[in-house]
RNA sequence: GGAUGGGUUCCCGAGUGGCCAAAGGGAGCAGACUGUAAAUCUGCCGUCGCAGACUUCGGUGGUUCGAAUCCACCCCCAUCCA
């Protein structure tokens, strides 16, 4: 018997991923490495859809809680501390199961993306996003281009993030930024079966509509509530999640539930796009009915768990 | 019954004689994406299509070389008066 594999599960919101992967690592006795820039925030739950507590209980649960909603994070803490969690899991003979909709991270674990060779320095981007306010994006962008022709090409000016990002590797490495041609320095890209969970259009859209309602019925604005009064700032990283954003304004009073609920599923459907477009050009990955249930993989989830 | 303000492309909404298939926004669809990724950004978006043609701006009829824009009547909506 070789060892387990790895499997991801993965799909866009509301597709019913953790379940799946629940019921996966549950039967095969498995440990679920939860891949979701939100998650890993302490104190946001019913806004991130967490696993519930006694979900956690069944089976354990990685990369939950791991920050605080005021802290920053990153694709590149996310890979070294989900590569940790894997490797942990690993050791002791067990099959981990990657659920979670954040193709960045997904793509930072199988594909291994070097995010070593492109330092991070927030005052640097600080610096540059000043630039960009007092003088404007084009600006910004014309800059990049003087010093880094070919990174700025490939660059829309309205694409500030990445601009500023651009800008800032090159002032901190002096290389230009080159993001597609980095390969991870240590060569191992991680192999692992990736599901992805697919519904008609109009009946993800449906779930979504449905998930929304649940979250709030579920005292999703109390919790922006507590957060808030925690003194968590609305400008937080975390606090930009969909769901919290929109409630945020409502919580203080400027806007409707209505019009906050109306808005947030509406966010919610657009990311669910988009999250559907990152996956289609992803390599090798297996689509499956949203509803087919565990039955469809059975003897290949088996190979990949257990080992042959 | 009277007064006033309105009816514009899926929605909101600009347009008040030619430069209008009709600003802008939203939705929708497609795409990008290497340390904020639930983020950030791009394209398409009446129909057919290469140019170009065709059908749209509540309805009908008129004025005009030419109307979403002006006139008449009608229908509907909102508010106010009765």
């Amino acid at each position: 018997m070789t060892k387990p594999g790895v499997l991801a599960v993965t799909g866009p919101t509301a597709s019913g991923k953790s379940a799946l992967a629940l019921e996966i690592a549950l039967k095969h006795g498995g440990e679920i490495v939860c891949m979701d820039a939100l998650q890993v925030y302490r104190g946001m739950d019913v806004g991130t859809a967490k696993p519930t507590k006694g979900e956690q209980a069944l089976v354990p649960h990685h990369l939950l809680d791991v920050r605080g909603p005021e802290e920053p994070f990153s694709a590149a803490e996310y890979a070294r501390l989900a590569e940790e969690a894997i490797g942990g899991i690993l050791s002791r003979g067990l099959p981990p199961v990657l659920c979670g909709g954040t193709g960045l991270y997904l793509r930072a674990l199988r594909g291994g993306l070097d995010f070593g060779g492109t330092p991070s320095d927030p005052a640097v981007r600080a610096k540059y996003q000043a630039v960009a306010e007092r003088e404007g994006r084009e600006a910004l962008h014309a800059l990049l281009k003087e010093r880094d022709p070919e990174t700025a090409r490939e660059l829309h000016p309205n694409d500030l993030r990445r601009v500023v990002r651009a800008l800032e590797v090159l002032e901190l490495t002096g290389r230009p930024f080159q993001p597609r041609q980095a390969p991870r320095a240590d060569g191992g890209k991680r192999p692992m079966a990736v599901v992805a969970l697919d519904w008609p259009r109009d009946a993800l859209y449906r779930r979504i509509d449905e998930r929304v309602k649940r979250m709030l019925d579920d005292g999703l604005a109390e919790e922006v509530r507590g957060l808030l009064d925690c003194g968590v700032s609305p400008q937080a990283q975390a606090m930009q999640g969909i769901g919290y954003k929109e409630l945020v304004p409502y919580v203080q009073g400027h806007t409707s539930l209505e019009d906050a609920e109306e808005l947030m599923a509406r966010r919610t459907r657009n990311y669910a796009k988009r999250q559907l477009t990152w996956l289609r050009a992803e390599p090798g990955v297996r689509w499956l009915p949203g509803d087919a249930g565990m039955a469809r993989l059975e003897s290949e989830i088996k190979h990949i768990m257990e080992g042959t």
